[in-house]
DNA sequence: AAAGGCGCCAACCGCGTAGCT
DNA sequence: CAGCTACGCGGTTGGCGCCTT
């Protein structure tokens, strides 16, 4: 013989709670504490099964329930933690005190979810989506093509991404991933699994092996898996030349994973700069009046620590500059049209 | 001002698992 | 150990309120 049924649902009120409902069972639960939820509704003298009894308290009339905005902290945690767990709502929601698994799944699904879906990664696997990538207006994107390519080295996404510009170069043509999606779509597949990145192209347009591929703008990167100021000199220069080219404005955004992190999620510095480039004259006004160069903020990679950081951003030191907004527009916006700096405590650079 | 669309979120549903007899 | 059910979790729904046209 096993337990007594759960509960008789004929008869059994559903919906939504009264504030009656409400104060009987808080009432109750101070009374007798929680537990054995299929007589407490009886006891109680509430016309609801138990399991609604402790959807309710778990969900809404627990008093340590944190209501309101979740904070970028949060969202964040959430974010990370989802990377890892997948749809584990109620193991994510033990690593945010006073939030329940049923309100992060819902923030999940109504905001975060949407929010990545726009940056053209895929809220699922946490990487990028091709299919979104590819059917962007321009195709420049090359964070959202970077961001799943966390196992490989500093070295290698930097030539990486030199190359898909370089490509995009020799076309004279911004939309060239743009028109050639099919194509590029496979051959990013085909190297994100491969990871050996060798043979990068198999397309009929380039046949060549991605690192034997020196186009004139080739940029000399440092090689040693670490990445060096120069280097990110260098790759906005070599944006520059195409700026210069190409009237089209648009921003770009680097992702360059952090070597010693491996695949963990959030590891990687994330670069967005305005679309021509600014040059090293141009300013920039952040929400507490201090202008910036474009140099000083390129100066700024080699001293993370004095970057202008959100608080309690715990992994990463961050730099939220653009001008006429604030850092709150900023975390709402997450990119388009600014430049953002996230680097990590630990990003190796000279 | 009204109607339709959309987003949000509390609540429900169904299933897997743990635990009781 | 088998049978049965409460519990807990993730997916889904439906109603409310706000926004847009």
């Amino acid at each position: 013989m096993g337990r007594a049924p759960c509960c008789v649902k004929n008869g059994l009120k559903k919906g939504p709670w009264t504030s009656e409902e409400d104060k009987k069972l808080i009432d109750y639960i101070h009374e007798h504490g929680y537990g054995n939820w299929r007589t407490l509704p009886k006891n109680a003298g509430l016309q609801r099964c138990g399991k609604s009894c402790r959807l309710r308290w778990t969900n809404y009339l627990r008093p340590d329930i944190k209501r309101g905005k979740f904070s970028f902290e949060e969202e964040e945690t959430i974010i990370q933690l989802h990377g890892i767990l997948g749809n584990k709502w109620s193991t994510i929601a033990t690593c945010l005190p006073g939030r329940t698994d049923n309100e992060i799944k819902n923030y999940w699904n109504t905001h975060i979810r949407k929010k990545l879906l726009r940056m053209g990664i895929d809220p699922v696997s946490h990487s990028p989506c091709l299919d979104l990538i590819f059917n962007q207006p321009c195709q420049m994107k090359l964070s959202r093509l970077l961001l799943g390519m966390q196992a490989l080295d500093n070295a290698e996404l930097l030539k990486l991404a030199n190359y898909l510009f370089s490509s995009s170069q020799q076309q004279n043509n911004p939309y060239f991933f743009h028109q050639n999606q099919n194509q590029e779509s496979q051959l990013f597949i085909n190297a994100v699994v491969s990871k050996g990145m060798t043979p990068f192209l198999q397309s009929t347009q380039f046949q060549t092996p991605f690192e034997e591929i020196k186009p004139p703008s080739f940029i000399p990167f440092s090689g040693d898996g670490k990445i060096v100021q120069s280097d990110l000199q260098n790759l906005s220069s070599n944006f520059d030349n195409f700026s210069n080219q190409n009237s089209h404005s648009n921003e770009l955004e680097f992702h360059l994973p952090i070597q010693d992190y491996g695949n963990q999620q959030g590891c990687f510095s994330h670069y967005v700069m305005d679309y021509p480039p600014p040059s090293e004259t141009t300013t920039f006004q952040s929400n507490n009046s201090t202008y910036l160069t474009y140099q000083s903020i390129l100066t700024n990679l080699s001293t993370p620590s004095s970057s202008s950081a959100p608080p309690n951003s715990n992994s990463t030191s961050t730099a939220y500059v653009r001008d006429g907004f604030t850092l709150e527009d900023e975390k709402e916006s997450y990119c388009s049209g600014i430049v953002k700096f996230e680097i990590p405590d630990v990003l190796d650079i000279n």
